[in-house]
DNA sequence: TGTACATCAGTGAACGCGCGTTCACTGATGTAC
DNA sequence: TGTACATCAGTGAACGCGCGTTCACTGATGTAC
């Protein structure tokens, strides 16, 4: 037996375009200096960011649970083994995204931490910077709101872990905005979890308000008057009842 | 050629002794009367709800989309062909879950309602239904809360149809309750959306609690001071605010 | 009451398909000299 | 600057498996006479 077990295979297939193209062939094709060189780590990042990319915007329609090692290469434009390149498996892939959907979220409590608004003005502008947050990054709020609950059991875990905690922050925020301790620790937590809670609701109602437009006016208006209700529920609540 | 096609195979697997055993068999060996006789129609609708219990309890794992017509077969006990002489599809036996479950939603509310409890416990009552109710068809409110988001569209569809259903029949009750008109028919519904989200919630964290005992009181307090604080909002709000 | 025929819940073989995962490989990029 | 070798992202064939669905069938139950 010879050592070369079989004739060398002949391949005239042309990869796709997408981010499997081999370098060379780029920095070969491009006249101008080395500026355009692309060292073998960025590459390796590209394809683990069109991974990443692919199954946000895939899962949407399924959840991540529907979706497949193949599926997400196909999409990306590789084979599926090289898939193991990047991901031991898609549940490793969603506790990424997990990750990435968490700073969405935290970007927006600090969006309206940033602004600084009047009192008055408080609830009308954090409703508006949910509103706006939720359209800018769609996938990232669905993705949050959909394997909260329907999720692989280690990526629903890892979502609620991360829910536990924005809610903390929140009752942090909620001291700071309010400038004095009105409430017990414990009273704080609880108006944090049904403001989250609503919240969650809310953002689930826009992204689903998709397709009657106009009908997420009514969704934001909705949210003011519960967040209202809630805050003037709260203040009128006083930690030290029975 | 010959119409019999084939030599006629011999059997002699017994079958499960579940709900596909012949009624023939039963009849025969029971030796009093004619009492024991189950008719045809009896056998199917047998089968059909074993179908439905099987689905409601594999599908608490991996939910409705995760489940194959093979697996529930394999549970009942029939060959994976034969389902279908009862459903066309899991998602048919999804929307008949949808139905089921929203029977036991209800339940609750009449249950609340029928207790009549006077003004000042009505807030500990409700939530104390809701937990008996919970934990007594822990199925039914587990798959209301999973497959509001994480089915099939056709299955999240109906489910959120019964929701919005189910929020309107709060809400007349909610009228019922306080014994006056004190809402516009607006303010109404946005409370009983918030309601209803809220308790959802808590259901949601009280099949998760089931496996950390003890945390289902702290959930049941929280449910009543979040309540409570819905409610005193409501009430501070006054229809006509601006 | 007895017989002949229709109905139909459940059977079992077979199908084509997409899945996750293994494996030996290729060839451009990176590095040591 | 040039050469020899190591690295490693991506390839493609192959696997066994569970899936939904088709089909012709069986035999107990139901019905018409």
């Amino acid at each position: 037996m010879m050592p070369h077990t079989e004739a060398t295979r002949s391949r005239s297939r042309c990869t796709n375009v997408h981010p499997a193209v081999y370098a060379g062939a780029m920095t070969r094709a491009s006249s101008g200096p080395a500026a355009t060189a692309v060292s073998r780590g960025d590459r390796k990042e590209r394809t683990r960011r069109a991974i990443l990319d692919a199954a946000l915007s895939l899962c949407a329609e399924s959840g991540l649970a529907g979706l497949s090692l193949r599926q997400v290469a196909k999409e990306v434009g590789i084979v599926p083994t090289a898939f193991y390149r990047h991901f031991a498996s898609i549940d490793e892939v969603g506790l990424a995204l997990v990750d990435e959907s968490f700073v969405s979220l935290r970007e927006m409590l600090r969006d309206v931490r940033r602004g600084r608004p009047e009192p008055a003005q408080i609830i009308a502008r954090s409703v508006e910077v949910l509103d706006e947050h939720v359209r800018q990054k769609r996938a990232h709020f669905g993705f949050i709101a959909r394997e909260r609950v329907g999720g692989t059991p280690v990526v629903q875990t890892a979502v609620r872990q991360q829910l536990d905690l924005f809610e903390r922050e929140l009752a942090t925020d909620l001291v700071r905005l309010t400038g004095t301790e009105r409430w017990s620790n414990d009273d704080l937590q609880v108006l944090a979890n049904l403001i989250v809670t609503a919240m969650v609701s809310t953002a689930e109602a826009i992204l689903l308000a998709a397709a009657r437009p106009g009908a997420e006016k009514d969704i934001v208006k909705r949210a003011e008057t519960q967040l209202r209700m809630v805050v003037v529920g709260a203040l009128n609540w006083e930690s030290d009842h029975p």
